[in-house]
DNA sequence: GCGACAG
DNA sequence: ATCTTGTCGC
């Protein structure tokens, strides 16, 4: 098959890709610009969303896409929604954003239109915000295009800017003692890219919390830290667990198709 | 050539 | 991302 017989070599994709990732960047807030971010314990914060998109295991194309609204700080579901959808582009490192951004933008808008009253007041997403190549992950890029206060919550660590998964790193993971303990994240530029967060008490891993938009590190790490019953924030949990039936497989006698 | 590679 | 099984510990 010609694979790239039809559509723009992928180099000049990703050059395009990239100058709209260096053209939004522009926009990015990395600090509070909410009330309830000045007060310690959140006061009037009432929702915290999660986004997330769950695959299906030999299907590149085919995934759920999925939107939950918890009530903070019960972290109960107020509003869930689960979607199949046809992923187009290619799973490129630095570059998640064009792969999943636009189902989940989607996502926001038909809850603006169905449940404005549910819309989050931060949004957490499954990926990094502006601990990426080009500072601006896919926490980053949810953000601009929605508007909307966002925290990036990643499971590993993105070796940029001089970070690197190695024997320093892991000695200062296991350096953190309880939940809520952190170690900040600075690459070769001088600046914290983010923080490496214990998120509960039996957690060998941590999750790297990064900056997605119109919130501070600070107020992200302590937030996420809140949502924590498990290693996962909850809000990303509830998203990637699809309690509905959209993602059963195909059906047996299809299986060969 | 080699290592790295969020989801 | 996804699959796989039990195992250990509270």
């Amino acid at each position: 098959m010609a694979h790239e017989a039809f559509g723009p070599p992928l180099r000049e994709t990703l050059s395009r890709w990239k100058r709209e990732q260096a053209q939004l960047k522009a926009s990015v807030i990395d600090h509070d610009t909410e009330a309830w971010q000045q007060k310690t314990d959140f006061t009037g914060l009432f929702r915290v969303g999660g986004v997330d998109i769950s695959f299906i295991k030999g299907d590149d194309v085919r995934a759920c896409a999925s939107l939950v609204v918890l009530s903070y700080p019960e972290l109960e579901v107020l509003y869930e929604e689960h979607r199949m959808v046809n992923l187009t582009a290619p799973y490129i490192s630095g570059f998640l954003a064009f792969r999943e951004v636009s189902f989940l933008v989607d996502a926001i808008q038909r809850l603006q239109k169905k449940k404005p009253d549910l819309m989050p007041q931060v949004l957490l997403v499954d990926g990094n915000g502006v601990l990426h190549h080009r500072g601006f992950g896919v926490a980053c890029h949810i953000g601009i295009l929605t508007d909307l206060p966002c925290i990036g919550v990643a499971k590993k660590l993105l070796q940029v800017d001089g970070l690197k998964n190695n024997d320093l790193h892991k000695e200062k993971i296991q350096h953190l003692k309880t939940g809520g303990d952190t170690f900040p994240l600075m690459g070769d530029s001088g600046s914290i890219l983010g923080m490496a967060l214990k998120s509960h008490n039996k957690s060998s891993k941590p999750l790297y919390i990064s900056v997605g938009h119109k919130v501070s590190l600070e107020t992200a790490v302590h937030l996420i830290q809140a949502c924590c019953r498990y290693r996962i924030p909850e809000p990303i949990r509830q998203a990637a667990t699809v309690r509905s039936s959209l993602q059963v497989a195909v059906p047996a006698h299809c299986e060969h198709l």
